[in-house]
DNA sequence: GTCTATATTGCGATAGAC
DNA sequence: GTCTATCGCAATATAGAC
Protein backbone atom coordinates (compact mmCIF):
# COMPACT_ATOMS: atom_id res chain seq x y z
CA UNK A 1 0.00 0.00 0.00
CA UNK A 2 1.50 3.55 -1.02
CA UNK A 3 2.42 5.55 2.07
CA UNK A 4 2.05 8.90 0.07
CA UNK A 5 0.53 11.31 1.96
CA UNK A 6 -0.77 14.97 0.38
CA UNK A 7 0.28 18.05 1.51
CA UNK A 8 -2.59 20.30 2.54
CA UNK A 9 -3.53 23.40 0.56
CA UNK A 10 -4.34 23.89 -3.30
CA UNK A 11 -2.79 21.78 -5.66
CA UNK A 12 -2.51 21.75 -9.64
CA UNK A 13 -4.76 19.88 -11.60
CA UNK A 14 -1.71 16.67 -12.04
CA UNK A 15 -1.32 17.23 -7.66
CA UNK A 16 -5.16 17.52 -7.13
CA UNK A 17 -5.53 13.41 -8.77
CA UNK A 18 -2.39 12.24 -6.87
CA UNK A 19 -3.62 14.61 -3.78
CA UNK A 20 -7.16 12.75 -3.78
CA UNK A 21 -5.52 9.46 -4.67
CA UNK A 22 -2.86 9.65 -1.32
CA UNK A 23 -6.28 11.01 0.55
CA UNK A 24 -8.10 8.46 0.09
CA UNK A 25 -5.93 5.90 1.36
CA UNK A 26 -5.89 8.25 4.41
CA UNK A 27 -9.16 8.12 4.76
CA UNK A 28 -9.14 3.94 4.54
CA UNK A 29 -6.41 4.04 7.32
CA UNK A 30 -8.12 6.79 9.41
CA UNK A 31 -11.63 4.56 9.02
CA UNK A 32 -9.74 1.06 10.05
CA UNK A 33 -7.92 2.84 12.88
CA UNK A 34 -11.76 4.68 14.28
CA UNK A 35 -13.14 1.26 13.15
CA UNK A 36 -10.93 -0.17 15.69
CA UNK A 37 -11.26 2.62 18.48
CA UNK A 38 -14.98 2.47 18.44
CA UNK A 39 -15.08 -1.61 18.49
CA UNK A 40 -12.61 -1.67 21.24
CA UNK A 41 -14.00 1.01 23.73
CA UNK A 42 -18.28 0.58 23.01
CA UNK A 43 -18.15 -2.78 22.18
CA UNK A 44 -19.25 -4.68 18.75
CA UNK A 45 -22.79 -4.62 19.22
CA UNK A 46 -23.30 -1.11 19.49
CA UNK A 47 -21.32 0.33 16.64
CA UNK A 48 -23.19 0.62 13.50
CA UNK A 49 -21.49 2.06 10.27
CA UNK A 50 -23.18 5.31 10.58
CA UNK A 51 -21.09 5.60 14.02
CA UNK A 52 -17.71 4.90 12.83
CA UNK A 53 -18.53 7.27 9.88
CA UNK A 54 -20.16 9.63 11.83
CA UNK A 55 -16.82 10.02 13.96
CA UNK A 56 -14.46 10.37 10.76
CA UNK A 57 -17.06 12.78 9.63
CA UNK A 58 -18.84 11.09 6.60
CA UNK A 59 -22.34 9.61 6.28
CA UNK A 60 -22.61 5.68 6.06
CA UNK A 61 -22.63 5.60 2.31
CA UNK A 62 -19.59 7.81 1.95
CA UNK A 63 -17.81 5.32 4.43
CA UNK A 64 -18.94 1.94 2.12
CA UNK A 65 -17.02 4.26 -0.60
CA UNK A 66 -13.75 2.77 0.52
CA UNK A 67 -15.27 -0.64 2.30
CA UNK A 68 -17.79 -2.64 -0.48
CA UNK A 69 -19.70 -3.34 3.34
CA UNK A 70 -20.02 -3.43 6.58
CA UNK A 71 -18.23 -6.97 7.12
CA UNK A 72 -15.66 -5.88 4.78
CA UNK A 73 -14.43 -3.26 6.85
CA UNK A 74 -14.51 -5.89 10.09
CA UNK A 75 -12.36 -8.29 8.48
CA UNK A 76 -9.81 -5.22 7.72
CA UNK A 77 -9.72 -4.81 10.79
CA UNK A 78 -9.20 -8.06 11.95
CA UNK A 79 -6.27 -8.33 9.21
CA UNK A 80 -4.81 -5.08 10.25
CA UNK A 81 -4.54 -6.78 13.83
CA UNK A 82 -3.22 -9.94 12.47
CA UNK A 83 -0.60 -7.75 10.92
CA UNK A 84 0.12 -5.96 14.21
CA UNK A 85 0.35 -9.21 16.48
CA UNK A 86 2.68 -10.44 13.41
CA UNK A 87 4.87 -7.67 13.78
CA UNK A 88 5.07 -7.33 17.75
CA UNK A 89 7.35 -9.94 17.64
CA UNK A 90 6.82 -12.14 21.04
CA UNK A 91 9.60 -13.80 22.56
CA UNK A 92 7.89 -17.71 22.68
CA UNK A 93 10.10 -20.33 22.33
CA UNK A 94 7.52 -21.99 20.34
CA UNK A 95 4.20 -21.89 18.06
CA UNK A 96 2.58 -23.28 21.02
CA UNK A 97 3.12 -20.45 23.41
CA UNK A 98 2.71 -17.84 20.89
CA UNK A 99 -0.47 -18.56 20.68
CA UNK A 100 -0.84 -18.07 24.59
CA UNK A 101 1.12 -15.15 24.77
CA UNK A 102 -1.49 -13.53 22.08
CA UNK A 103 -4.54 -14.55 23.98
CA UNK A 104 -3.12 -12.81 26.96
CA UNK A 105 -2.94 -9.70 24.82
CA UNK A 106 -6.17 -10.09 23.63
CA UNK A 107 -7.75 -9.57 26.92
CA UNK A 108 -6.84 -6.75 27.00
CA UNK A 109 -8.69 -5.42 23.66
CA UNK A 110 -12.46 -6.80 24.77
CA UNK A 111 -13.71 -5.30 21.86
CA UNK A 112 -11.77 -6.96 19.69
CA UNK A 113 -12.27 -10.87 21.33
CA UNK A 114 -16.22 -9.32 20.51
CA UNK A 115 -15.62 -8.63 17.06
CA UNK A 116 -13.83 -11.40 16.49
CA UNK A 117 -16.56 -14.04 18.05
CA UNK A 118 -19.15 -12.51 16.26
CA UNK A 119 -17.70 -12.81 12.77
CA UNK A 120 -16.05 -15.85 13.03
CA UNK A 121 -19.43 -17.17 13.71
CA UNK A 122 -21.45 -15.59 11.66
CA UNK A 123 -19.48 -16.72 8.51
CA UNK A 124 -19.18 -20.24 9.79
CA UNK A 125 -22.85 -20.52 9.24
CA UNK A 126 -22.72 -19.02 5.54
CA UNK A 127 -20.35 -19.44 2.62
CA UNK A 128 -20.66 -16.19 0.84
CA UNK A 129 -20.13 -14.16 3.90
CA UNK A 130 -17.54 -12.10 3.39
CA UNK A 131 -15.30 -12.77 5.94
CA UNK A 132 -15.48 -16.50 5.52
CA UNK A 133 -12.40 -16.78 3.43
CA UNK A 134 -10.88 -14.81 6.06
CA UNK A 135 -11.51 -17.15 8.43
CA UNK A 136 -10.97 -20.34 6.28
CA UNK A 137 -8.14 -19.98 5.29
CA UNK A 138 -6.96 -17.89 8.79
CA UNK A 139 -7.76 -21.37 10.53
CA UNK A 140 -5.96 -23.83 7.72
CA UNK A 141 -2.72 -22.05 8.00
CA UNK A 142 -2.60 -21.33 11.86
CA UNK A 143 -2.86 -24.83 12.48
CA UNK A 144 -0.53 -25.72 9.19
CA UNK A 145 2.10 -23.53 11.05
CA UNK A 146 1.67 -25.11 14.47
CA UNK A 147 1.52 -28.53 13.07
CA UNK A 148 4.54 -28.23 11.70
CA UNK A 149 6.18 -27.11 14.81
CA UNK A 150 5.04 -29.75 16.68
CA UNK A 151 6.26 -32.07 14.24
CA UNK A 152 9.79 -30.36 14.97
CA UNK A 153 9.23 -30.66 18.69
CA UNK A 154 8.26 -34.14 18.49
CA UNK A 155 11.64 -34.89 16.62
CA UNK A 156 13.39 -32.99 19.18
CA UNK A 157 11.53 -34.66 22.21
CA UNK A 158 10.17 -31.66 23.68
CA UNK A 159 6.63 -33.06 22.45
CA UNK A 160 4.91 -36.27 23.59
CA UNK A 161 5.22 -38.44 20.29
CA UNK A 162 2.34 -40.19 21.33
CA UNK A 163 -0.27 -37.90 19.94
CA UNK A 164 -1.02 -36.52 16.58
CA UNK A 165 0.23 -33.39 15.88
CA UNK A 166 -2.63 -31.79 13.92
CA UNK A 167 -5.29 -32.88 15.94
CA UNK A 168 -3.10 -30.76 18.96
CA UNK A 169 -2.81 -27.77 16.60
CA UNK A 170 -6.62 -27.67 15.96
CA UNK A 171 -7.39 -28.35 19.94
CA UNK A 172 -4.83 -25.48 21.21
CA UNK A 173 -6.69 -23.26 18.66
CA UNK A 174 -10.32 -24.21 19.68
CA UNK A 175 -9.35 -23.77 23.88
CA UNK A 176 -8.31 -20.25 22.42
CA UNK A 177 -11.52 -19.70 20.39
CA UNK A 178 -13.48 -21.22 22.94
CA UNK A 179 -11.85 -19.61 26.12
CA UNK A 180 -12.86 -16.16 24.19
CA UNK A 181 -16.53 -17.12 24.66
CA UNK A 182 -16.78 -18.24 28.33
CA UNK A 183 -14.23 -15.41 29.39
CA UNK A 184 -16.91 -13.08 27.35
CA UNK A 185 -20.03 -14.64 29.80
CA UNK A 186 -17.47 -14.51 32.80
CA UNK A 187 -14.62 -12.36 32.53
CA UNK A 188 -12.62 -14.03 35.82
CA UNK A 189 -11.65 -17.21 33.50
CA UNK A 190 -7.80 -16.32 32.35
CA UNK A 191 -7.87 -17.24 28.71
CA UNK A 192 -4.32 -17.42 28.39
CA UNK A 193 -4.18 -19.89 31.99
CA UNK A 194 -6.31 -22.53 29.85
CA UNK A 195 -4.45 -22.47 27.01
CA UNK A 196 -0.92 -23.06 28.76
CA UNK A 197 -2.72 -25.91 30.72
CA UNK A 198 -3.18 -27.92 27.21
CA UNK A 199 0.18 -27.16 26.27
CA UNK A 200 1.51 -28.25 29.69
CA UNK A 201 -0.20 -31.47 28.69
CA UNK A 202 0.78 -32.40 25.60
CA UNK A 203 5.19 -31.54 26.61
CA UNK A 204 7.03 -34.50 26.96
CA UNK A 205 7.74 -34.88 30.74
CA UNK A 206 10.94 -35.41 32.95
CA UNK A 207 9.98 -35.82 35.43
CA UNK A 208 7.36 -38.47 36.90
CA UNK A 209 4.27 -37.98 37.62
CA UNK A 210 1.58 -39.16 40.50
CA UNK B 1 -23.70 -30.75 27.47
CA UNK B 2 -26.64 -31.48 28.83
CA UNK B 3 -27.78 -28.97 31.50
CA UNK B 4 -28.52 -29.57 34.68
CA UNK B 5 -32.29 -27.25 34.22
CA UNK B 6 -36.01 -27.84 33.33
CA UNK B 7 -35.82 -26.66 29.87
CA UNK B 8 -39.17 -26.86 27.86
CA UNK B 9 -41.31 -24.47 30.54
CA UNK B 10 -41.02 -20.99 29.51
CA UNK B 11 -45.24 -19.86 28.11
CA UNK B 12 -45.87 -16.04 27.12
CA UNK B 13 -48.28 -14.63 29.24
CA UNK B 14 -51.69 -15.89 27.09
CA UNK B 15 -50.97 -19.74 27.40
CA UNK B 16 -51.55 -19.58 30.75
CA UNK B 17 -55.08 -19.34 29.98
CA UNK B 18 -57.67 -22.51 30.33
CA UNK B 19 -59.66 -22.80 26.99
CA UNK B 20 -57.70 -24.16 24.36
CA UNK B 21 -54.63 -24.88 26.75
CA UNK B 22 -54.12 -28.70 24.48
CA UNK B 23 -53.85 -26.77 21.72
CA UNK B 24 -51.58 -23.76 22.49
CA UNK B 25 -48.98 -26.47 23.84
CA UNK B 26 -49.42 -28.27 20.39
CA UNK B 27 -48.97 -25.11 18.39
CA UNK B 28 -45.95 -24.44 20.89
CA UNK B 29 -44.09 -27.73 20.19
CA UNK B 30 -45.19 -27.69 16.51
CA UNK B 31 -43.36 -24.47 16.14
CA UNK B 32 -40.56 -25.48 17.85
CA UNK B 33 -40.13 -28.70 15.56
CA UNK B 34 -40.53 -26.65 12.53
CA UNK B 35 -37.69 -24.06 13.56
CA UNK B 36 -35.31 -26.74 14.16
CA UNK B 37 -36.22 -28.19 10.91
CA UNK B 38 -35.88 -25.06 9.08
CA UNK B 39 -32.73 -23.51 10.82
CA UNK B 40 -31.26 -27.26 10.05
CA UNK B 41 -32.13 -26.90 6.13
CA UNK B 42 -31.36 -23.76 5.29
CA UNK B 43 -29.42 -22.60 7.80
CA UNK B 44 -29.44 -20.14 10.85
CA UNK B 45 -28.70 -17.10 8.84
CA UNK B 46 -31.74 -17.32 6.37
CA UNK B 47 -33.98 -18.44 8.94
CA UNK B 48 -36.47 -15.67 9.37
CA UNK B 49 -39.38 -15.68 11.83
CA UNK B 50 -41.39 -15.37 8.60
CA UNK B 51 -40.56 -18.48 6.99
CA UNK B 52 -41.14 -20.42 10.32
CA UNK B 53 -44.23 -18.69 10.81
CA UNK B 54 -45.29 -19.56 7.29
CA UNK B 55 -44.51 -23.09 7.41
CA UNK B 56 -47.06 -23.89 10.16
CA UNK B 57 -49.44 -21.79 8.81
CA UNK B 58 -49.39 -18.20 10.77
CA UNK B 59 -47.94 -14.97 10.06
CA UNK B 60 -45.31 -13.43 12.24
CA UNK B 61 -47.30 -11.39 14.35
CA UNK B 62 -49.26 -15.11 15.07
CA UNK B 63 -46.03 -16.78 15.71
CA UNK B 64 -44.97 -14.18 18.10
CA UNK B 65 -47.42 -14.96 20.43
CA UNK B 66 -45.98 -17.99 21.58
CA UNK B 67 -42.58 -16.75 21.60
CA UNK B 68 -41.72 -12.93 22.67
CA UNK B 69 -39.22 -12.55 20.53
CA UNK B 70 -37.15 -14.31 17.83
CA UNK B 71 -34.33 -15.19 19.84
CA UNK B 72 -36.53 -16.52 22.97
CA UNK B 73 -37.97 -18.79 20.32
CA UNK B 74 -33.95 -19.87 19.53
CA UNK B 75 -32.97 -20.41 23.37
CA UNK B 76 -36.58 -22.63 23.64
CA UNK B 77 -35.01 -24.74 20.52
CA UNK B 78 -31.68 -24.85 22.41
CA UNK B 79 -33.24 -25.64 25.58
CA UNK B 80 -35.33 -28.63 23.79
CA UNK B 81 -31.89 -29.80 22.62
CA UNK B 82 -30.55 -29.69 26.39
CA UNK B 83 -33.34 -31.36 27.82
CA UNK B 84 -33.32 -34.33 24.50
CA UNK B 85 -29.49 -34.99 25.25
CA UNK B 86 -30.38 -35.62 29.20
CA UNK B 87 -32.70 -37.68 28.45
CA UNK B 88 -31.06 -40.08 25.92
CA UNK B 89 -28.80 -41.57 28.77
CA UNK B 90 -25.54 -42.07 27.12
CA UNK B 91 -23.48 -45.10 28.38
CA UNK B 92 -20.26 -42.85 29.76
CA UNK B 93 -18.00 -43.65 32.64
CA UNK B 94 -17.38 -39.60 33.34
CA UNK B 95 -18.66 -36.25 32.23
CA UNK B 96 -15.53 -35.92 29.58
CA UNK B 97 -16.56 -39.23 27.69
CA UNK B 98 -20.38 -37.94 27.76
CA UNK B 99 -18.99 -34.66 26.38
CA UNK B 100 -17.46 -36.15 23.63
CA UNK B 101 -20.39 -38.81 23.05
CA UNK B 102 -22.54 -35.43 22.95
CA UNK B 103 -20.43 -33.55 20.49
CA UNK B 104 -20.00 -36.36 18.09
CA UNK B 105 -24.21 -36.77 17.92
CA UNK B 106 -24.16 -32.62 17.00
CA UNK B 107 -21.90 -33.49 13.83
CA UNK B 108 -25.43 -35.17 13.00
CA UNK B 109 -27.26 -31.93 13.43
CA UNK B 110 -25.30 -29.13 11.96
CA UNK B 111 -28.19 -26.72 12.28
CA UNK B 112 -28.23 -26.62 15.80
CA UNK B 113 -24.68 -26.19 15.97
CA UNK B 114 -25.11 -23.35 13.62
CA UNK B 115 -27.53 -22.03 15.68
CA UNK B 116 -25.39 -22.09 18.88
CA UNK B 117 -22.36 -20.94 17.17
CA UNK B 118 -24.53 -17.74 16.34
CA UNK B 119 -26.36 -17.33 18.98
CA UNK B 120 -23.73 -18.24 22.25
CA UNK B 121 -21.52 -15.40 19.82
CA UNK B 122 -23.70 -12.69 19.79
CA UNK B 123 -25.46 -13.32 23.51
CA UNK B 124 -21.82 -12.92 24.84
CA UNK B 125 -21.42 -9.58 23.50
CA UNK B 126 -24.64 -8.61 24.75
CA UNK B 127 -25.79 -8.68 28.68
CA UNK B 128 -29.34 -7.75 27.16
CA UNK B 129 -29.81 -10.18 25.17
CA UNK B 130 -32.08 -12.78 25.96
CA UNK B 131 -30.02 -15.82 25.00
CA UNK B 132 -27.68 -14.11 27.39
CA UNK B 133 -28.14 -15.72 30.74
CA UNK B 134 -29.33 -18.84 29.10
CA UNK B 135 -25.52 -19.23 27.78
CA UNK B 136 -24.04 -17.93 31.38
CA UNK B 137 -25.64 -20.66 33.14
CA UNK B 138 -25.42 -23.55 31.09
CA UNK B 139 -21.33 -22.54 30.87
CA UNK B 140 -21.33 -22.07 34.91
CA UNK B 141 -23.24 -25.44 35.61
CA UNK B 142 -21.39 -27.54 33.04
CA UNK B 143 -18.28 -26.38 34.46
CA UNK B 144 -19.17 -26.98 38.11
CA UNK B 145 -20.61 -30.81 37.35
CA UNK B 146 -17.56 -31.55 35.63
CA UNK B 147 -15.26 -30.04 38.27
CA UNK B 148 -16.49 -31.91 40.82
CA UNK B 149 -16.64 -35.12 38.31
CA UNK B 150 -12.59 -34.32 37.97
CA UNK B 151 -12.59 -34.00 41.69
CA UNK B 152 -13.84 -37.22 41.84
CA UNK B 153 -11.77 -38.54 39.69
CA UNK B 154 -8.59 -37.41 40.74
CA UNK B 155 -9.56 -38.88 44.48
CA UNK B 156 -9.36 -42.13 42.39
CA UNK B 157 -6.68 -41.55 40.89
CA UNK B 158 -7.94 -41.96 37.58
CA UNK B 159 -7.18 -38.36 36.52
CA UNK B 160 -3.66 -36.64 36.58
CA UNK B 161 -3.76 -34.77 40.31
CA UNK B 162 -1.20 -31.91 38.63
CA UNK B 163 -4.22 -30.05 37.28
CA UNK B 164 -6.82 -27.74 38.27
CA UNK B 165 -10.31 -29.64 37.73
CA UNK B 166 -12.32 -26.49 37.08
CA UNK B 167 -9.02 -25.53 34.62
CA UNK B 168 -9.49 -28.36 33.08
CA UNK B 169 -13.42 -28.60 32.93
CA UNK B 170 -13.43 -25.16 31.09
CA UNK B 171 -10.76 -26.17 28.86
CA UNK B 172 -12.69 -29.29 27.73
CA UNK B 173 -15.84 -27.40 27.08
CA UNK B 174 -13.41 -24.73 25.58
CA UNK B 175 -12.40 -27.50 22.95
CA UNK B 176 -16.21 -28.64 22.04
CA UNK B 177 -16.66 -24.95 21.14
CA UNK B 178 -13.88 -24.17 19.59
CA UNK B 179 -13.88 -26.67 17.73
CA UNK B 180 -17.81 -26.79 16.72
CA UNK B 181 -16.24 -22.96 14.48
CA UNK B 182 -13.50 -25.15 13.03
CA UNK B 183 -16.01 -27.83 11.88
CA UNK B 184 -18.29 -25.59 10.00
CA UNK B 185 -15.36 -23.86 8.25
CA UNK B 186 -14.00 -27.65 7.68
CA UNK B 187 -16.06 -30.30 8.47
CA UNK B 188 -13.81 -33.06 7.89
CA UNK B 189 -12.56 -31.99 11.14
CA UNK B 190 -13.73 -34.40 13.59
CA UNK B 191 -14.98 -32.85 16.33
CA UNK B 192 -15.50 -35.47 19.29
CA UNK B 193 -11.77 -37.03 18.01
CA UNK B 194 -10.33 -33.45 19.62
CA UNK B 195 -12.46 -33.36 22.67
CA UNK B 196 -10.86 -37.11 23.31
CA UNK B 197 -7.36 -35.86 22.45
CA UNK B 198 -7.29 -33.72 25.54
CA UNK B 199 -9.00 -36.20 27.63
CA UNK B 200 -6.35 -39.04 27.02
CA UNK B 201 -3.67 -36.27 28.10
CA UNK B 202 -5.63 -35.49 31.24
CA UNK B 203 -6.12 -39.30 32.36
CA UNK B 204 -3.33 -40.45 34.37
CA UNK B 205 -1.76 -43.55 32.56
CA UNK B 206 -0.11 -46.39 33.62
CA UNK B 207 1.94 -47.15 30.83
CA UNK B 208 5.32 -45.53 30.59
CA UNK B 209 5.15 -42.85 27.47
CA UNK B 210 8.39 -41.97 25.05
C1' DG C 1 -12.55 10.27 -8.20
C1' DT C 2 -14.89 11.25 -4.22
C1' DC C 3 -18.84 11.93 -1.92
C1' DT C 4 -24.03 13.11 -0.78
C1' DA C 5 -28.74 12.25 -1.02
C1' DT C 6 -32.32 9.31 -1.81
C1' DA C 7 -34.79 4.99 -2.60
C1' DT C 8 -35.45 0.28 -1.77
C1' DT C 9 -35.52 -3.88 0.65
C1' DG C 10 -36.09 -6.98 4.42
C1' DC C 11 -36.08 -7.67 9.15
C1' DG C 12 -38.12 -7.92 14.08
C1' DA C 13 -41.38 -5.77 16.78
C1' DT C 14 -45.87 -3.62 18.14
C1' DA C 15 -50.86 -1.88 18.10
C1' DG C 16 -55.21 -2.83 17.69
C1' DA C 17 -59.28 -5.04 15.04
C1' DC C 18 -61.96 -9.18 15.09
C1' DG D 1 -55.48 -16.58 19.03
C1' DT D 2 -54.65 -14.73 14.86
C1' DC D 3 -54.95 -11.29 11.77
C1' DT D 4 -53.73 -6.59 9.16
C1' DA D 5 -51.16 -2.72 9.21
C1' DT D 6 -47.41 -0.21 10.32
C1' DC D 7 -43.28 1.25 12.65
C1' DG D 8 -38.20 1.87 13.03
C1' DC D 9 -33.94 0.22 11.84
C1' DA D 10 -29.97 -1.41 9.33
C1' DA D 11 -27.91 -2.56 5.07
C1' DT D 12 -27.49 -1.79 0.38
C1' DA D 13 -27.96 0.25 -4.33
C1' DT D 14 -28.03 3.99 -7.34
C1' DA D 15 -28.08 8.75 -9.39
C1' DG D 16 -25.72 12.34 -9.89
C1' DA D 17 -23.35 16.67 -7.63
C1' DC D 18 -18.86 18.57 -7.14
Amino acid sequence: MPDGRSGSGRYSHAMARRGSYAKGIAKREEILAVALERVATQGFRRTSIRDIAAAVGLTQAGLLHYFDSKDELWVAVLRRRDDADRAAQWDAPDLASLLAAVVRHNAEVPGLVQLFVNLSAAAATDPEHPAHGYFRERYESSRARMTADFQAMQADGRLRSDLEPEELASALLAVADGLQIQWLYDPTRDMAEHVELVTRLAMAEVTART
